[in-house]
RNA sequence: AGUCGCGUAGCUCAGUUGGUUAGAGCGCUACCUUGACAUGGUAGAGGUCACCAGUUCGAAUCUGGUCGUGACUACCA
């Protein structure tokens, strides 16, 4: 074995193993155990979150694998129907190709080829995590099975009048030319402007104050070309007469009305209203209320229109105004449009003020440009009474959230929903099953024969289908059901549904989790899933939120294999959307990794993961966390070194089966040590097993951490060594104690294998067949069980009070500048029988650890040397002081010892002192608060006689 | 503005139904290459649990308020 541990020799081919063995098939026994990977985006990569995410689904995956369960980790991707097509078309604009001018089944074509040469990324990235996931039941969205179960249920809603189609206002991205639906919208503050407009009132009226205008306040001037009408309240006494009359639209001249409507406020601006339905969505419900006509005024891409479009209220086209715009504008982009009418209104003096304004403003979050509320027909599916059922499920519990605090937030949700806009303007993705024939009617169905068939429709019909496509979370919404062969009724479904915990982070419950338990209800009529486990998010050593255009990503595949700082400034850098932040990025990333990125290894990142993954909202990544837990997995390596040396195992001549036999069947005498060892072990694996149990893998991890090198290692090795190197240990104390090594390390790697699952395997291959456990592969040995009659409460005092003697005696070496390889002599005082019999069965160990020449017993009366003294319970450790040693350093050391006894003992009496106290507090606490105040009474004694004693020198 | 969350050691975080001498890792100080490991060992230092008030015999923990901070929702004519 190498002296220091290697990730990269040993994560080389176990995952390739494991995969060819079909280890990650579901096998096992009758009581089934699955979980769905959150479908990543099939062209992506995976970030952190995605590390975060699979680290925790895996350990789940092999830990209820290895407890003999049916497991089923079902992979698959999504095909992101945004984000991929803009990638593609930028690689074809690169190209100087347009999307339009290929079509669109040649750029379809383009797409799924860019799926076939990057899908592998993805997938090879979750292999390299060492995710468990059955890759022969791989699915993606836009399989055709999977593309089945999507128009299924497309239909299905439609049919039930929950999907329905109409022209409505919806956020629409100007970049990509497509609407989005409200939770793909980031509202960002920003610095703007407040334009206050004069709107001159028409047929030579005035205003109570004697005023020609009226004036209206915006923070889209654009927009007034498309205004259909000024709003005031009602009750407004400064307005209240003009209501029904109308006013003048400035450059564009268009007459338009004054309604009384109750959204505005009298309180807010200057009371008055400008009416713009086509593109403002509170404007759009009063332009509804008083049947004002709806002006749209914008491209698709967010310029200015040659011509308007007039539609009325119902938002047919109508003739209620003429489609003319002012020629000076037409062609405009939206901003600039901004710029030209504001100039202009101050040309002609109607521009009555500006101000600075804070506003919220609308981006897309993946085009990042500013969405523009836009008048078109889309597809919505009703989701009121689709979300009363999922409702019931959470509250019901059903449906059970971890952390609980979560569901609340699910609630807030689902209690004011809006439907939900699912076409999308696209090409990539599920095409909506709807044909239009010559007259816009609609019919829908699977195929355009069987739309023919079912509605009478001859041939000599004209048919064309949607265009549009459905939003990817639609189909995402089905991943539970559908990748298990829904709408067949398939065993796997039967088996594996409801899947028992959905693994995601909280940003996605809205956007997936409500919508999957939304429509698996509506479909299987079982939930989705029995637990949703929301971990936080991942985020950088400063707290932000990890995203490309901040340039603080980091792929975990970076931390397994380590990169240099070059490497990873070029990567953050390179094809930015926005390329002036390179240079911040560079000097960012060159403070936070002057020397880039060590390799430190899956295990190590994810047994990181595991112990970040508390109950928090955030986890900021920190990677001295990182390094530590790389040593963690050095110090299993070494501990492995020294069990395969202490048992006479090397790598070129290993144990013959004679020897093992020997190890596994021999006689043994038990040691103190080994019996206190199997007793940890016991109380760990239970901690590890109960953690599990309630996802809290910060604390399995923290207990397997505990166990590993505060106790196996730090004291079991080292007691063990005794044992081992002393000529007069008998064969039966050596065997037992290599017995011990043995098997407590192989209980170690099965207990620590779900989150370490490489090097444990590694470890297990040699070190099983010595602890005498079978098997191919550690993936499919049994978890190891808390086993209470292996807990021995003596062992754990008896082992306690070896420590202290061997604490105190260090300490007074340490403090007494007496080197560690110097033996000293020692003695004990005013010990009682337990103590006695302590010392007799642990001095071997004590001479060795606390590398004590010589150890006497002292009783009563017996005279003892000037020595430097520890308290173990009431017993005295006395470290005789030769001559040179320092003394004020003892007295300053017992002095410190003594004031914080003191401390404490003041605290403990004033309770004690405390008749309410004593009268109200259980019998219980005050028995142990008696029992504290012993023992500092007692140890303020001892410490003040040893302070005298030095005193009077 | 509303809702929810957070504020514990220099840093990153645990702290289960109120009773601990408030813990861990990293960092820091001193010492140590001793035959698993310097990706190590030994011994230490370091906290008014944001602040104020309350409930209680007892509060990091429960309640109310203040301050700071974050997320989400809404508004922003």
């Amino acid at each position: 074995m190498d002296k220091t541990y290697q990730p990269h020799e040993i994560e080389k081919s176990w995952y390739k193993t494991w995969e060819e063995k079909g280890y990650f098939a579901p096998q096992g026994g009758d009581d089934a155990f699955s979980i769905m990977i959150p479908p990543p985006n099939v062209t992506g990569s995976l970030h952190m979150g995605h590390g975060f995410n699979n680290a925790i689904m895996d350990c789940m995956t092999r830990y209820n694998r290895m407890k003999g369960k049916n497991t089923l980790w079902q992979p698959g991707t999504d095909h992101a129907g945004i984000a991929t097509q803009m990638v593609v078309e930028r690689q074809l604009a690169a190209q100087g190709i347009d999307r339009k001018e290929l079509g669109r089944e040649k750029f379809l074509e383009k797409v799924w080829d860019w799926k076939e040469e990057s899908g592998g990324n993805i997938t090879n990235q979750i292999r390299r995590l060492g995710s468990s996931v059955d890759w022969s039941r791989e699915r993606f969205t836009m399989d055709p099975g999977m593309s089945d179960a999507v128009q299924e249920v497309f239909i299905r809603l439609h049919k039930e009048d929950l999907i329905y189609r109409g022209k409505r206002l919806v956020n629409w991205d100007p970049k990509l030319n497509t609407a989005i639906s409200d939770l793909e919208v980031e509202n960002k503050d920003k610095k703007g402007h407040m334009w206050h407009f004069r709107y001159p009132l028409a047929d030579g009226l005035t205003t109570k104050d004697g005023l020609s205008y009226i004036v209206v306040a915006t923070t889209r001037p654009e927009t007034m070309l498309g205004d259909t009408g000024v709003a005031v309240n009602p009750e407004d006494p400064r307005y209240k007469d003009l209501i029904g009359k109308f006013i003048e639209l400035p450059l564009v001249g268009r007459r338009i009305p004054i309604v009384g409507d109750e959204h505005a406020d009298m309180e807010k601006g200057t009371g008055c209203v400008k009416i713009t339905p086509a593109h403002d969505f509170n404007d759009y419900e009063v332009g509804k209320r008083n049947k004002l006509p709806m002006i749209n005024i914008l491209t698709f891409n967010g310029d200015i229109r040659a011509t308007a479009e007039v539609f009325n209220t119902n938002g047919e086209e109508s003739n209620d105004y003429p489609t003319d715009l002012p020629s000076e504008f037409i062609g405009m982009e939206r901003f600039a449009a901004r710029k030209a009418i504001v100039a202009k209104f101050d040309e002609i003096g109607l521009l009555d003020e500006v101000k600075d304004h804070d506003l919220t403003v609308p981006y897309g979050d993946r085009g990042g440009v500013v969405i523009e509320p836009m008048l078109t027909d889309q597809w919505y599916v009703r989701v009121e009474a689709l979300a009363k059922p999922a409702v019931e499920a959470v509250e019901n519990g059903d449906i059970q959230f971890v952390p609980k605090s979560y569901e609340n937030m699910y609630f807030a949700w689902m209690r004011d929903l809006n439907d939900w806009c699912i076409s999308r303007q696209l090409w990539w993705g599920h095409r909506i099953p709807a044909w239009y024939d010559d007259e816009g009617k609609v019919y829908v169905g699977a195929n355009e024969s069987e739309v023919r068939s079912q509605n009478n429709l001859s041939d000599d019909i004209n048919l064309r289908q949607d265009n549009d496509v459905l939003d990817t979370w639609f189909s995402s919404a089905l991943w539970t059901f559908s990748t298990l062969g829904w709408p067949e009724k398939t065993k796997e479904l039967e088996t594996f549904h409801s899947t028992d915990v959905l693994v995601t982070g909280f940003d996605i419950i809205f956007f997936w989790v409500a919508r999957m338990i939304m429509m698996t209800l509506k479909f299987t009529g079982e939930v989705p899933f029995k637990t949703v486990y929301v971990h936080g998010l991942v985020r950088d050593q400063e707290g932000q939120k990890m995203s490309k255009s901040k340039g603080n990503v980091l792929d975990p595949l970076d931390i397994i294999d380590g990169i240099s700082l070059d490497d990873l400034v070029a990567k953050r850098t390179g094809g930015l959307m926005q390329p002036q932040m390179a240079a911040k990025i560079e000097k960012q990333t060159r403070k936070h990794y002057p020397e880039g990125i060590a390799s430190y290894g899956t295990d190590a990142l994810r047994f990181t993961f595991l112990s970040l993954a508390s109950t928090g909202r955030d986890v900021k990544f920190d990677m001295s966390r990182l390094e530590g837990y790389r040593n963690f997995c050095n110090k299993l390596w070494n501990a492995t070194r020294f069990v395969m040396e202490s048992i006479g195992q090397t790598d070129d001549k290993p144990l013959t089966q004679i020897e093992i036999d020997d190890i596994n069947n021999g006689h043994v005498e038990l040691s103190l040590a080994d019996q206190w060892i199997e007793s940890r072990l016991q109380v760990a694996q239970k901690e590890v097993i109960d953690a599990l149990e309630n996802y809290r893998f910060d604390i399995a991890a923290q207990a397997i951490y505990d166990f590993v090198w505060n106790e196996y290692c730090a004291w079991y090795l080292e007691l063990s060594k005794p044992v081992l190197w002393d000529e007069n240990s008998t064969d039966a104390q050596k065997r037992a104690a290599r017995r011990t090594l043995v098997s407590v390390l192989e209980s170690i790697l099965r207990m620590s294998h779900p989150m370490m699952p490489y090097i444990t395997e590694e470890i297990w291959q040699s070190i099983a067949p010595i602890a005498g456990k079978a098997g191919d592969t550690i993936m499919l040995a049994p978890y190891p069980q808390f086993d209470e009659s292996k807990v021995n409460a003596q062992s754990d005092t008896d082992i306690e009070w070896l420590k202290g003697v061997i604490t105190g005696i260090r300490n007074i070496r340490a403090e007494m500048g007496i080197g560690p390889g110097k033996p000293v002599k020692c003695l004990f005082r005013n010990g009682s029988e337990d103590d006695q019999r302590r010392l007799q069965a642990n001095d071997t160990f004590l001479k060795a650890m606390a590398k004590l020449e010589e150890i006497t017993w002292l009783n009563d009366g017996d005279a003892a040397p000037l020595s430097a003294t520890a308290l173990v319970g009431k017993m005295e450790v006395l470290v005789p002081m030769a001559g040179n040693i320092d003394v004020a350093a003892e007295l300053n050391r017992l002095t410190r010892a003594f004031d914080k006894n003191e401390k404490e003992l003041g605290r403990v009496a004033g309770k004690l002192n405390n008749p309410k106290f004593v009268d109200k507090a259980p019998q219980e606490v005050l028995e142990k608060e008696k029992a504290k105040l012993a023992d500092f009474e007692s140890t303020s004694k001892k410490l003040s006689e040893q302070i005298e004693a030095i005193k009077a020198l």
